[in-house]
DNA sequence: TTAAAGTGCAACCAATGGGTTGCACAACGC
DNA sequence: GCGTTGTGCAACCCATTGGTTGCACTTTAA
């Protein structure tokens, strides 16, 4: 995998690994197209709060801004997910292949 | 989705959300069970540094350690990464659902 | 045309993160 | 026994995060 696929990733699972933003991420999947008052509604936290959040998640790719007359709205970016996704099925398939080659050497002893 | 699910899931991203994690997390996926020393053998940082990641990515479970003789070897635990996975497809499904009910309001309207 | 709703800075703050170094302790090989 | 290898604190440092408040600006609706 390359260096830059890596730095995606981890920007990917950085911008995930936050309660406030998870539950964004959330809203986003669940109920569409969001403004960042209207996530702020009913979160625990202040509109300017969730701002730096959903740049953080525009920076990350997994949403994108589109103004709306005089409001932005966010959409989730679906292809993100799944790249995260694909990258977690290659880690697991790697320790598949490890707990393989380790079982061999075990039952077939040279 | 439970509030516990979801912190668990925050930490488990949080994890993998920085650089030097992640590529632990990909060596102990490609070569098996490894200690701290090995590990940041090749590393840009210190022995540490990388004790201080595997105690954050075994508090999220994705690791475990076992102590071998004057080691601790720490194991890949993929069932957290199924977990994650799990979660992801979630909000994929979501947005897709939220996308066909918009498609149906543009194409049936009353 | 004016008030309300929504966004966009900017400054500021406390807490946490990632990293280092230094040293003490346990276990193995010779 | 003794050096070597590997682990386990602890203290410390700087940068970043997540959060706040305050104010200015634009668009909408009455």
């Amino acid at each position: 995998m390359s260096k830059a696929a890596e730095r995606a990733a981890a920007r990917v699972f950085f911008a995930l690994g936050d309660g406030t933003r998870l539950t964004v991420v959330q809203k986003l999947g669940a109920g569409g197209a969001l403004s960042a008052t209207a996530l702020s509604d009913g979160a625990k936290v202040s509109r300017q709060a969730i701002v730096k959040h959903l740049r953080v998640l525009e920076g990350a790719g997994l949403v994108t801004p589109a103004r709306r007359g005089r409001e932005v709205l966010y959409a989730l970016e679906p292809r993100r997910l799944t790249e995260a996704r694909v990258f977690l099925d290659g880690v697991s398939a790697g320790w598949d292949r490890a707990l393989e080659r380790l079982r061999l050497l075990v039952e077939e002893p040279e």
